[in-house]
DNA sequence: ACAAAAGTGTTGTTACTACACCCATGG
DNA sequence: CCATGGGTGTAGTAACAACACTTTTGT
């Protein structure tokens, strides 16, 4: 039971990660997690250790990526260990522990077992999702100008993304909509932005076939 | 531990099924699978139980789906289940023991336990990796000509391709290529038709980027 | 008036779909 | 020479990228 929970923070993608007190790998990060109790259904395993370990209660948004069963990736014991992706938004300040700490995806410190490519294949499933899907509901705010959205984008892209292309892109396909609030501008003046909301906050896939669409 | 095997038998997508011989759910169809030894890899496991169990060998892709959690989920025990989708080419016959069988997915008997949740779940990772991979060398004979790859195709997806405009997909992202043999016509004659095979046999995403693409 | 920030219009491109047409073979 | 099956050519389209241009504000 682990999960990569990922936030945009500091306009770059961030992984919540915890120090290990103990050996093996101690010193060394690792993501957060715990065992999973009989009776207990993986997902609601996984919400209980964010809640009371790291005090993470907002994932907006919760799957499973996979299941890691090399038998060398515990040194010394057996241990398989499902991984989820969580994803909690923008401008929200989880009041975690002190031995929690949330790094930068592009640079990682030395990380625990196999967490590294745990965390890889989080990155990997967001960026394909962010594509074809509305998941960008559970990284951006509540509501946002599209200049918030585009460096949210970016960020967890990992590229810059034009806010012209995204807001039509986002718009043609349902994903978000217009509020009709207007926010104020910077110090220097400007245009105020248009504010605008997901249309849902429930994952839909809004581009099911790329190619080999169905007929008609 | 379970798999969901899929075939394209008699130009139908078919999956592979055991028949419970004991309660719970005895005379339903279920998933073959079996329990993982100590130290042993997910994937090792259910290649092992596949072979021994149901003698299938020729499994020419595997990849895990994801692992089923749910309390109720086995009526009695706790039991969690990480299900694998494996691909069998067109043409191989594996020698399956009497218990059990091949049936289409479009005309499934009732399933034991969550099955036909899991069975479903395949179908749809299948169908999208057929969007935008080359996984349909893992359904497809080594060669094949383009009617029958259109056949492969159509069943796996459950609507009818155009042979036209597929060989132009997959030739232009470099899928599949050209062998320079033809092979003879049927009874009432037709132009011999060229033979393909893919470029490799190994899982290659071949349009990663549907949409936001990485700019240049 | 001018800088700043946001939004719109327009053109070009790519990767498809659809469908008409052409080619090679057997009877 | 025509039926049959296979391959090619070409026009139309949807979705996007790039970029110039316009709008709305503050100073």
């Amino acid at each position: 039971m682990l999960a990569v929970v990922f936030q945009v923070r500091k306009r770059v993608l961030q992984v919540l990660l915890w120090e290990r007190a103990r050996e093996p790998f101690r010193g060394a990060w690792s993501l957060p997690g715990g065992a999973l109790e009989p009776g207990e259904t993986l997902e609601a395993s996984i919400l209980r250790h964010l809640a009371t370990k790291v005090d993470v209660r907002e994932v907006a948004h919760l799957e499973q990526l996979a299941t890691w069963s090399d038998p060398e990736r515990h040194p010394g014991r057996w241990e398989l260990a499902t991984a989820y992706l969580g994803l909690v938004p923008l401008g929200i300040d989880p009041d975690v522990p002190a031995d929690t700490c949330w790094h930068p995806v592009d640079e990682l410190p030395p990380l625990a077992f196999d967490h590294r490519e745990i965390v890889e294949a989080g990155r990997e499933r967001l960026r394909g999702k962010l594509s074809y899907s509305n998941i960008g509901f559970a990284l951006a705010p509540e509501t946002f100008t599209l200049a918030e959205l585009t460096a949210v984008y970016g960020a967890a892209l990992g590229y810059e993304v034009s806010a012209t292309n995204l807001k039509r892109v986002l718009l043609r396909r349902g994903a978000i909509e217009a509020t009709g609030e207007r926010r104020a501008h910077g110090p220097a003046g400007g245009r105020p932005a248009e504010v605008f909301r997901f249309r849902t906050r429930r994952l839909e896939v809004t581009d099911p076939f790329a190619v080999f669409r169905p007929p008609h």
